[in-house]
DNA sequence: ACATTAGATCAAAGATGTTTGATATGTCGG
DNA sequence: CCGACATATCAAACATCTTTGATCTAATGT
C-alpha cells in the first residue's frame, strides 16, 4: 500500500468524532439522522467527518429518499489492517 | 481504551516520517544515528517524531554512550490493535 | 577542562485540520 | 410549483501539527 494511502487512513481514524461514527456504524447501516441524534454535532460538521471517512474508503452512503444510510465498507477492515506498519504489527 | 488514547495512537501513525521510522525499527533495535542516515530529516525534526511515537507508547529509547537506541515496545502491537474501532475491526 | 558529537528543547513560521455560519442541492408532501 | 426537510458545499475563523533555526544538555576523547 502506498504511504500516502496509509497516512490517509490513519488520519481518518485519528479523530474522536470519526471514531464514534465508526463504532456507531458498527452493527449495520445507520441513517445519517440517527447518527446526528446520538452525536450532537452540527449537521454540516457531521457531513465533513463522513466525507473524510468516505474518502479514506472506510464507509459508503446511499440515499434513501430524503436521508442517507451509511455503512462500513466490506473492504474497510482489510484496508485498515493492511495499513498497519510492519514495524508494529508483524 | 479511552477515546483520547485511541486518537493519540492513530495520530502517531498518521505521518509518513513516523511510519518510515516504525518500519525501520521493525527488525530490531536501531540507533538514532542510523535512522538519521536513511531518512534525511533534520536531527531535531527526527527528535520530534521520535517523541511523538514515544509518548504514544509505541517505542522506547535507551542511551548507549553518545547514542540512543530505539526499539518498538513489546506492547505496541497490542496497543494498536486495541485502538482499532469496533466498527471497522470485529 | 575543552572541543566535539548525539540528541533534545524552545519559539516562531508555515502548513494542515476542524469548526462555524451562510448558502446550495436534492427529495418529499401538498 | 412551493415550502419544508436532509445533507452537502463553501469560505472564514480557529486550533493543532510540522518544520526550521537557535540554543541547551549529556557523553566522549584528549
Amino acid at each position: 500500500m502506498k504511504r500516502d494511502k496509509q497516512v490517509e487512513i490513519f488520519k481518518a481514524l485519528a479523530d474522536p468524532i470519526r471514531l464514534e461514527i465508526l463504532e456507531m456504524l458498527s452493527p449495520e447501516i445507520t441513517c445519517n439522522c440517527h447518527i446526528q441524534e446520538q452525536l450532537d454535532v452540527a449537521p454540516n460538521l457531521l457531513s465533513y467527518h463522513l466525507k473524510v471517512l468516505r474518502e479514506a474508503g472506510l464507509i459508503e452512503g446511499t440515499r434513501r429518499g430524503r436521508w442517507i444510510d451509511y455503512r462500513i465498507l466490506e473492504g474497510a477492515e482489510g484496508l485498515v489492517r493492511e495499513a498497519l506498519p510492519n514495524g508494529v504489527c508483524k
